[in-house]
DNA sequence: AAGACGGGGTA
DNA sequence: TACCCAGTCTT
């Protein structure tokens, strides 16, 4: 492949046959293209695309951001995945307007020393907002030069990721970053997609080397293989006068910052019935009085890394035991301002 | 360098 | 089920 010819196909690609639209495809404002790449990490467009004109509606500056509730922020963010995404976001919102007056500072270093910006969405803020030379390096991004250049080094592992990036460097139009930085992403989602590419139809055919080696199926390189896990959630839905007990999640664990109910995790399959049910709430809580309203039957939920199966028990407390005083008791009403984890959604929503 | 972090789409 | 998605942060 002619490096010299890359950016000039994939341009003219862009400019006569991609038809792909986006919210903030071609907007110059930084808040709103750092907005949407961080919605869009490891996000697919179509699931991110709500989530960035609901936050763009409700938060059409910095300072609005900036000036919200964490509580309706993580609501906001609710079902989207990655919480953490969300806790940076607001962080860095609050940064830029305490120490830069609301404005967005237009340095690359100064952007990837932002909370929750690595250097791809450095390059995305530098490129499509300032017209800086800086080439993203996505998923996308792999996966085309990993093939066009029949490029077989893992894209997972540190050497692969210098070596892609500074490949990304060498290719990127310089006098126009942020056309450039599009049209490579968006040929990526849309003709050389993971499975089933349109290669047949594809205008880098010709000097395609994994299409002529036969090897685009087997590009780009991984080599990390992923561990999963099961765990064994019981949560316990203790209610009292109309009110349930909830809490906060915190700690190094999923779902930091999204509220649930009391949780009790085993290592095994829970096997609940009401008399098993009593026995740990007099053990484990004294509670001594309990009315077990009914065991649901098990909910699984399938993450990245793990699969979650959660069984709830809804109990009813004629009075608040005192080693769940200090724990919060809401009503109805607060609890819907609450984000929690789908599979609580889930069971919520049930009839 | 390796692991952790969500939820949903696709084959 | 396995893999991937406009990646980043922590250990």
């Amino acid at each position: 492949m002619d490096k010299s010819k890359f950016s000039a196909i994939l341009l003219h690609w862009h400019q006569h046959e991609n038809t792909r639209v986006m919210p903030w495809k071609g907007i110059k404002d930084p808040y709103k293209i750092w907005l949407s790449e961080v919605i869009l990490q490891q996000t697919r467009v179509d699931q991110g695309w709500k989530y960035y004109e609901s936050f763009i509606e409700k938060y059409p500056d910095i300072l609005h951001l900036a000036n919200a509730e964490d509580k309706e922020v993580f609501k906001l963010w609710e079902g989207l995945g990655y919480y953490n995404r969300c806790k940076n976001l607001l962080h860095t919102a609050r940064f830029i307007a305490e120490n830069n007056n609301g404005k967005f500072p237009a340095d690359y270093d100064e952007i990837l020393a932002l909370k929750g910006v690595g250097p791809y969405t450095a390059a995305a803020i530098a490129s499509f907002a300032f017209r800086l030379p800086y080439a993203v390096v996505d998923g996308n991004v792999f996966r085309v030069l990993a093939r066009v250049f029949g490029n077989s080094t893992p894209v997972d592992a540190t050497e692969g990721k210098a070596l892609f990036t500074s490949l990304a460097q060498e290719l990127l139009d310089k006098k126009n970053p942020g056309l450039y930085n599009q049209a490579i992403m968006d040929f990526g989602a849309t003709v050389c997609k993971p499975a089933l590419p349109l290669c047949s139809n594809c205008v880098l055919q010709k000097q395609c080397t994994a299409f002529n080696t036969g090897t685009v199926n087997h590009l780009p390189v991984k080599e990390k293989v992923l561990k999963k896990k099961t765990r064994w959630f019981s949560f316990f839905v203790f209610r009292h006068n109309n009110k349930t007990l909830i809490s906060k999640r915190t700690g190094n664990d999923i779902w930091q910052n999204l509220h649930e109910f009391y949780l009790v995790e085993t290592d095994e399959k829970p096997v609940w019935s009401t008399e098993t049910v009593l026995d740990v709430l007099s053990s484990q809580l004294n509670i001594k009085k309990a009315e077990v309203k009914d065991i649901s039957p098990l909910i699984s939920q399938q993450l990245t890394h793990q699969t979650i199966k959660a069984v709830f028990v809804r109990v009813i407390l004629p009075e608040i035991p005192a080693s769940l005083k200090k724990l919060d008791w809401l009503k109805d009403a607060e609890i819907e301002k609450l984000a929690f984890p789908r599979i609580i959604n889930q069971y919520l929503s049930q009839p």
